[in-house]
DNA sequence: TGTTTTATGCAACATTGTTTCATCTTGTAA
DNA sequence: TTACAAGATGAAACAATGTTGCATAAAACA
């Protein structure tokens, strides 16, 4: 199996340190998408400025994206494997929940390919619903 | 005529008043979203709170709308007519410029219909496409 | 013109994010 | 195992962004 923090480090070439351990263990028994602060409060005594440092270093190795959801707040989630510092290949859409706030990633509905306007080159899209989520309705 | 900034007012019974006009010529006068920044740096002397609160009422009562753009910033742009205090009905795609960071509303791109994943309702969508726009290409 | 309602500006505060630097830890090689 | 170099962490200081309460000013209306 990949899906443990050691493994997925290893595979980034990235050092094993407490503080990754724990933001990794975090995002992997998290179904939704995460927040700084919600990362902030799960773990116990963790310096605010190395979670920025941690979740940008994540971000920029391709082991997690952001969760586009239309709120205020930035989320990240897991990449779902085959992304790298190179690429990352997150064509799914995020579902953000009016009730509750809280951000899923929806692996099974890809972002339709759609044109672009007159003149303005296309590199990626994102595609966000918003609604009631399962536990909300 | 109803695009006068008066005209947009007085349509949405607001109050007319010198920060509201003056907010409202700069969303006539540009073809882009606009931050909170954005704004700031384009009216001379205004105050920062009152601008906060400025688009917070334009946004409640319909006049303008968020532009989801997956960056950092929140922007917004003026609705295109049919929006008021009770309905957003701003069902177009907005483009996000990697380069300048610039956002354009595109109204010709309407949010294709997607289907809500098992047990969540949904009441909306966004749709943000990015790359490079017509000037930085 | 006077009164009521609403908007504004200021102060103070809360949250979020960045930079610099000294210290500690990890991985690696002797 | 130890020593070393690269990288990660934590603290302080700062910058940007956003909110609340309150006194004052302006707009709408009788």
């Amino acid at each position: 199996m990949t899906t443990s923090a050691l493994n997925i480090l290893a595979q980034h070439s990235l050092r094993k340190t407490a503080v990754r351990m724990q933001v990794l263990d975090i995002f992997l028994q998290s179904r939704e998408a995460l927040s700084h602060n919600d990362i902030e409060s799960h773990i116990t005594q963790v310096d605010r400025i190395t979670l920025y440092r941690t979740l940008k270093t994540f971000e920029e190795k391709g082991l997690i994206h952001k969760a586009i959801d239309g709120g205020e707040k930035l989320k990240y989630a897991l990449c779902s494997g085959h992304c790298s510092e190179h690429a990352h290949e997150d064509h799914h859409a995020h579902f953000h929940c009016d009730q509750c706030g809280k951000t899923f990633c929806i692996e099974t509905l890809h972002i339709p390919s759609v044109q672009a306007p007159e003149g303005f080159q296309l590199s990626g899209a994102y595609l966000v619903l918003k609604g009631t989520c399962v536990s909300c309705s």
